[in-house]
RNA sequence: GGACCGGUAGUUCAGCUGGUUAGAAUGCCUGCCUGUCACGCAGGAGGUCGCGGGUUCGAGUCCCGUCCGGUCCGCCA
């Protein structure tokens, strides 16, 4: 071993100790006639002590050398130090060194390995592996690796079994865009890599697995955001012979031992909410419930009086603001600003102001009566010193809208806490979704998804009525997870891919060993997966998944560090019957 | 596919309505300093203002294009 210890391990008891340590220079201070040394590795940071008059010349001036991040390994006693340093755990001591070995040197590094880094994102991606030494992003990574620890114990310890499912697999058409492997062997052939090990957790169902679950990479050739890679880690779980409540009971079971397990936190109860009523209180199928500011609908008190943007509206919906009557012109104006921005789209913004004296002022005092107004501002259950903001518009659009909104002013007025962590269970979601580009249902879910047996007859009359057996856990207003429970019989599953719009034949190809299985004893079963990243990074506090990532790609797919993707040689390109001449 | 923001010293940034020699902080180098711990003090080096074109007597600054980075919309069963 090239040391005896770490640095982040010897303390006031040491003292006398004769040691051996290795690390990082962290930095020197050189004041005169003391030079001091901090060395740093994963576990601390200890000081090192080199003096003149005591310190061997040669030894002393060699030490002057040193560069940030040299790599060196010491030997020395543990001495007290004369002034205690209360900030770090190894403050009272420090080493002595009688012996200095540079184990390799280091060129300056381009940004400075500090809590508080001067690097900027894109330096800090370049030179990832100087960023992860650094404390926050080791840290982040430290807790993706106690929340693996955990989900692995608490779903052992409910017989869950983690089974490995291919990388390499087939492409299919329906959802997101598949990453695809060209075959040397079988040109003009494609492996495609998993979305997600969907179809093989169910096949593992049918062979009687019963309980399994996988920590997995999986993958998407879609756009990307701060919180969504091209490969990403899911916790994918699926049981057998359970119903939905089992498996909401099992999983909040999960995220609850995870809460307390790493964050030390007892989360209560995980309440359920049905997607409608999210749509109409929220506007959002993830509501944010760190904080209430509920929707209000008053499209009905609106009518009649030639206000033309309310007369002509489906829905005039609105949420409190509670405690900002007295917002100013500018403010509002900029909150109308907000969603008037072309990714909004609102049209506009109205607003009732009820005042700490009692009065009412409003953006439509010339169309409603302070009577009237005194009906709305009751039915937002507003106490002066309120503010209600109201949107207007069709339906489904001006919730959406209004969602943005809602967020936007939660995090003006604090309530969206990160250390504060409200869970919901999203439930009975719509089986089917219009697209308005291929002019059919999609499945909102994936297709395996089964309806409520009670709405299987609105599949013919009204399909997007249809409410299927799904839900989804968000915490703060964060999809962490989601799942069905699924079809387990080929009669059911054909005709979901009927009305998906395959025919008999695209079907049989694309899934007709799924189909095939089900004809050979498939259980009823369900399951769930959890965006493994994204819940890493809610644990941790950040709004992005990349630190909690240890190499990811950048906005545009790419790994600034690696540099890929690249070009492949021509010889690989004719290799793989990509090139169709030359 | 689209919208917005950014690219100036090693790094993070400032640089107004175009106008002499492009600044600050930090880092780096040199010297000084007997208890530092974001040490301190003095001095010094460090720039093709992302790239290409245009407007102008004159462009870091204005215009067009392009590349790179970031955020979002679409997309993400």
């Amino acid at each position: 071993m090239l040391r005896t210890h770490t640095c982040g391990e010897l303390r006031l008891s040491d003292v006398n100790r004769q040691v051996t340590l290795a690390g990082w220079v962290q930095r020197l201070r050189d004041k005169g006639s003391v030079l001091w040394i901090d060395m740093r590795d994963r576990y601390g940071i200890t000081q090192l002590i080199f003096e003149e008059g005591k310190t061997d010349p040669a030894l002393l001036n060699e030490a002057r050398k040193l560069g940030r991040e040299f790599v060196i390994q010491i030997e020395g006693a543990v001495v007290e130090r004369l002034s205690k340093n209360e900030k770090i755990v190894t403050g009272e001591i420090e080493v002595k060194v009688v012996k200095l070995n540079i184990l390799n040197p280091s060129k300056l590094p381009p940004f400075s390995i500090e809590d508080d880094t001067d690097g900027g994102d894109e330096l800090r991606m370049k030179y990832r592996y100087l960023d992860l030494r650094r404390n926050p992003v080791r840290e982040s990574l430290q807790l993706r690796h106690r929340m693996a620890q955990q989900t692995r114990a608490f779903l052992d310890g409910q017989n869950f079994i983690e089974v490995e499912t291919p990388v390499l697999i087939k492409s299919t058409p329906e959802g997101a865009r598949d990453f695809v492997v060209p075959s040397r062997v079988h040109h003009g052939e494609f492996y495609a890599l998993p979305q997600s090990p969907q179809t093989f957790k169910q096949l593992l169902m049918v062979s009687g697995f019963d309980r399994y679950y996988q920590i997995v990479k999986c993958f998407r050739d879609e756009d990307l955001r701060a919180d969504r890679q091209p490969e990403f880690t899911q916790i994918d779980c699926e049981m057998a012979f359970i119903t939905q409540e089992d498996i909401l009971n099992t999983f909040e079971g999960l995220i609850r031992h995870l809460f307390k397990n790493v964050k030390g936190i007892d989360m209560p109860v995980v309440p359920q909410m049905n997607y409608d009523d999210a749509m109409k209180l929220y506007g959002s199928d993830k509501p944010d419930t760190r904080f209430e500011m509920k929707f209000v609908e008053i499209t009905e008190l609106t009518k009649g009086k030639n206000f033309p943007v309310f007369e002509s509206a489906e829905l005039v919906v609105g949420i409190n603001a509670t405690g900002c009557s007295e917002y100013s012109r500018k403010q509002i104006d900029e909150l109308t600003e907000f969603v008037k921005r072309p990714q909004i789209g609102a049209k506009g913004l109205v607003y009732v102001q009820y005042r700490m004296d009692g009065t009412i002022k409003s953006s439509v005092d010339k169309f409603y009566s302070a009577d009237e107004l005194k009906v709305w501002v009751e039915k937002f259950q507003a106490k002066p010193g309120d503010l209600i903001l109201l949107m207007a518009g069709e339906a489904q659009a001006t919730r959406k809208q209004l969602n943005e909104l809602r967020l936007l002013l939660g995090e003006r007025l604090g309530l969206r806490n990160k250390q504060t962590f409200s869970a919901l269970w999203v439930v009975d979601f719509p089986l089917l979704e219009w697209s308005e580009e291929t002019k059919r249902y999609h499945a909102m879910h994936h297709p395996f998804t089964s309806p409520k047996p009670e709405d299987i007859a609105l599949l013919d009359s009204d399909p997007g009525k249809v409410r299927a057996n799904a839900y989804d856990m968000v915490i703060n207003g964060t999809e962490v997870g989601g799942g069905s429970i699924r079809i387990h019989d080929r009669a059911t599953q054909q005709l979901m891919f009927n009305h998906l719009g395959f025919t008999e034949e695209e079907a049989k190809k694309q899934f007709g060993f799924l189909m095939e299985a089900f004809e050979f004893g498939a259980p009823p079963h369900g399951g769930i997966a959890f965006g493994f990243d994204r819940l890493c990074s809610l644990f941790g506090g950040a709004d992005s998944i990349r630190d909690f990532i240890a190499f990811p790609k950048n906005n545009a797919g790419r790994d600034v560090m690696i540099d890929t993707p690249s070009t492949i040689a021509d010889e690989q390109l004719k290799e793989l019957g990509l090139v169709t001449k030359k």
